[in-house]
DNA sequence: CTGTTAGCGCGTTCAT
DNA sequence: ATGAACGCGCTAACAG
């Protein structure tokens, strides 16, 4: 690929001139215009973008790290974050963490040394993340998403996870359960996971109720059958389960489905997060929705405002966004009298314990 | 951040040194050595990839764009595309179409100016982009992705969709259906929807039926329900819908299920692409499934082999991709008597024709 | 309006 | 084993 000075001699001109024909950073005379003009078609020139970088010192290019992009939440914030990126003349490099927190660190790692001019990340943990502390090292503009503030001043875009999972809580006990049980991906891969269980745990002790440890699923098994299982033993059994969010919500709906319970009827289950999956299932999801793709373009602005030093972006840092409860037919009124759920007490079931339906709770 | 001369500075030697320290290229002696590692320590030091890349006329770093992330089929593909870069020590720069040519064409010449080491691509139509000859003309690596090669020695990571979507349409067929519409994506935004009909019409022809010619939808409507309806009328009303994916599947068969049609009882729906979600719906999904992931790490590999310049990645450029027709609940066998379906006529539907249940046929 | 030149951060040849 | 110097592609400051 030619370059400015191939373009520069075939025009017969300095360098300089055809700079500046490209940037348009100064009058050019007519004749010499077209010389370049012809010179550049000729070549197929495309000025070299690191060259301008090197110069200018800064890239045109944002990182952003998320756990994964299977799950859909991230997949659309990344791509509100990327549309607001194109539209503002930004590129975009993508890594994903898997959950990883070394991985996570290593991503950031390449992004500094690739100079990218800020970065967006969702880690682990915000609270206990080293990448955090480099990038802060460095100065780099940065912005967490779906991570909460880990101190004052930071950058962030995300719900208030303790409230929305304080206000789902409440909207559980509302339908009458008093067994719930809050299921979360590995804590050690998501603080958010870990702010939703104290939501959970704050609305059941308001209501005078004992919260139960969490059961720590690994929400990337496609099949939590065997975890399910001892939850659905004994008349103590749970009526209602809180999953930290939907991808996690709509695999255990299906294994208590191959499991012999019915949702709602038998077994509420609720989720976090909103994807659009979630609508589409059958009963639809009742869920915390967070507005995701919304989120990734915020996090853009912001990054961009920072990136331009517009003070004004510091100020509301870390305001939270507002979150919905989004009602859904997993979630319906506790069960009047509850028995055992499993393959081999379906008559057992049916004799002592009458379903209670919708209609008649 | 400090620079390598900075660096030198305070290690009381030549930049040189420091280069040839951090790249390992030559032995240093330790007690310089050793000023220089407290040095980097002291200042943070980061080699500047962009210095690096300027002299090495490489970024190590690929491009890849998709049409968008919230299709989980292009999410997937991307997932495993930048798995397998960063195992190899490679950035990736993301950018979604959104199903436009132009903002394709303009995400290549961007990726171009970055200097990408090479680029992976599922474009709207491999036979009309501008943005592909633009490639060829620069001699980029590049690898298309879902799209099949428009010319003998294109490197594609695909399915062979015709024969894909003969597949399932002969399985339809199997079903007893004789009335099958095409539903596709605006056809102008995406070639591999124009095969798959080109592979259902051979195999309606093959069966000495008259293909009847594709309904376009816009398969971003989330609620397609106003153009579906026309379909559903009449005893002539078409059995199966084959749609040309899977998202577009998932959302005609909520259209369906609110225009008072059962899935499959009255309508069978099938898709293409294997997403996940499809296996979580109730009923599930029946599709042509291709490895999205799988594809994604292809490409990628395929690309850096490229890069390389192995010349063993050329000779299986276009070597097609196995694809798994996966049964689901949502194809069904033919109901023997046909009628109309519709909001006001349940009724009607009801005393005309008893409905084919599965054990019966 | 145009050309000359310095320098962005780095790797590398050529000396020593 | 180390240092000096050049150049990768580009922009900007200065000269004319």
């Amino acid at each position: 690929m030619a370059n400015i000075k191939e373009v520069a001699d075939l025009a017969g001109c300095s360098i300089a001139t055809v700079s500046r024909h490209v940037n348009g950073a100064a009058p050019i005379s007519v004749e010499v215009r077209a010389r370049i003009e012809a010179a550049i078609l000729q070549t197929g020139y495309r000025p070299s973008e690191i060259g301008r970088s090197l110069k200018r010192q800064a890239t045109r290019t944002l990182g952003i790290v998320v756990p994964s992009l299977t799950n859909p939440v991230f997949a659309l914030s990344v791509s509100g974050f990327q549309a607001v990126a194109r539209r503002h003349g930004y590129n975009v490099l993508i890594a994903t963490s898997d959950y990883d927190p070394a991985i996570e660190a290593e991503a950031v790692e390449t992004f500094l040394g690739q100079s990218v001019d800020g970065l967006a990340l969702t880690v682990c943990d915000s609270l206990s993340s080293p990448a955090l502390a480099t990038i802060d090292a460095g100065g780099k503009p940065n912005v967490l998403l779906f991570n909460q503030a880990d101190m004052p001043g930071r950058q962030a875009v995300t719900v208030d996870n303790i409230e929305a999972a304080r206000a789902m809580t409440d909207a559980i006990l509302a339908e009458g359960h008093r067994r719930i049980v809050f299921l979360a991906g590995r804590f050690a891969a998501s603080d958010r996971s870990r702010l939703r269980y104290r939501g959970f745990a704050a609305a059941l002790a308001q209501a005078g109720l004992k919260p139960p440890l969490p059961l720590e699923l690994d929400f990337l098994d496609a099949t939590p059958d065997a975890a399910l299982q001892p939850l659905l033993g004994g008349e103590n059994r749970p009526t209602a389960l809180f999953c930290s969010n939907d991808v996690l919500a709509l695999g255990v709906i299906g294994a208590l489905k191959r499991l012999g319970a019915r949702v709602p009827d038998d077994m509420s289950v609720v989720g976090f997060d909103g994807i659009d999956l979630g609508q589409m299932v059958e009963p639809t999801l009742c869920t915390v929705s967070q507005p995701a793709r919304a989120m990734g373009e915020l996090a853009c602005e912001r990054l961009l405002a920072t990136i331009r030093s517009t003070p004004e972006a510091a100020t509301d840092a870390a305001r939270f966004l507002a979150f919905d409860i989004r009602r859904g037919g997993s979630l319906g009124p506790a069960p009047r009298v509850v028995a055992a759920i499993g393959a081999g007490q379906d008559l057992q079931r049916d004799n002592t314990t009458p379903h209670n339906k919708r209609e008649t709770a």
